[in-house]
DNA sequence: GCGACAG
DNA sequence: ATCTTGTCGC
């Protein structure tokens, strides 16, 4: 599919200025027309190497399976900073985009939206690059504080950061650790948190996440031992 | 200055 | 994120 171009940064400074100046151009509201196509997006990286692997999956809601998957590599400089996760996965990430066939209806992260230190997490940057609407859905918090939400499946609490709500934490299944959930662009936060709990079935990441996730490492454990052979 | 800190 | 098997608990 079509990638759209934005300004590149390569130090720290570069980069968060760039993100203080891209965050004006979201647009934190909307619902997907049709959220039948829901895609997640994951990546993995090799201990040691610069070498990263993502995964693009594509989970149909109605057929409740997966439609379309695809993987990349790609070899990074940027080491993992807090705060600018995106700088390290965007590039192999949209490696993966360029040659998926099929178009999400809405694209979930493994990472946060807008509950991020500057409003600008990798779901955002990922959803002005694609132009789609995008949401994060993380494994863990970054920013903002919060009230535990109850243990069944379905509850939600606010997560606050800065005297604003920025995100939702999410039971999305009983008595399991919840996900942060954040809209990234072209999505409302309400919206966000309806697609998490409908693309999850039994487990306590969504399908697609799900999915992508073992794809990617899948993937690079085959990478890493072509490489030990040879 | 100190502690926190997506993947 | 990654190095890694079995095992305890709902």
């Amino acid at each position: 599919m079509q990638i759209r171009r934005l300004p590149q940064a390569s130090d720290y400074k570069d980069a968060v200025e760039l993100q203080k100046s891209l965050s004006q151009r979201l647009i934190l509201k909307g619902s997907p027309k049709k959220a039948d196509f829901i895609a997640g997006v994951d990546c993995s990286s090799y201990a040691y190497s610069k070498l990263m692997v993502s995964a693009v999956t594509v989970w149909s809601y109605s057929q409740k399976e997966i439609i379309d998957s695809i993987t990349a590599s790609h070899e990074t400089d940027f080491p993992y900073i807090p705060g600018l996760l995106a700088f390290r996965e965007i590039p192999v990430i949209l490696k993966a985009f360029q040659i998926l066939e099929t178009i999400p209806d809405v694209v979930i992260c493994d990472g946060q939206g807008i509950a991020h230190m500057r409003g600008f997490g990798i779901a955002c940057h990922l959803g002005l690059y694609l132009g789609l609407p995008t949401l994060g859905c993380g494994k863990s918090r970054l920013v903002g504080s919060y009230e535990k939400p109850d243990p069944e499946k379905g509850s939600v609490k606010s997560l606050c950061y800065k005297g604003k709500e920025v995100g939702k934490v999410v039971r999305t299944r009983n008595n399991v650790k919840p996900v942060f959930v954040s809209p990234g662009h072209l999505i409302g936060m309400n919206e966000s948190v309806e697609i998490v709990l409908t693309s999850c079935l039994k487990y306590r990441l969504s399908e697609p996440i799900r999915a992508a996730h073992k794809l990617a490492g899948d993937t690079i454990r085959i990478m890493r031992d072509d490489l030990s052979k040879n």
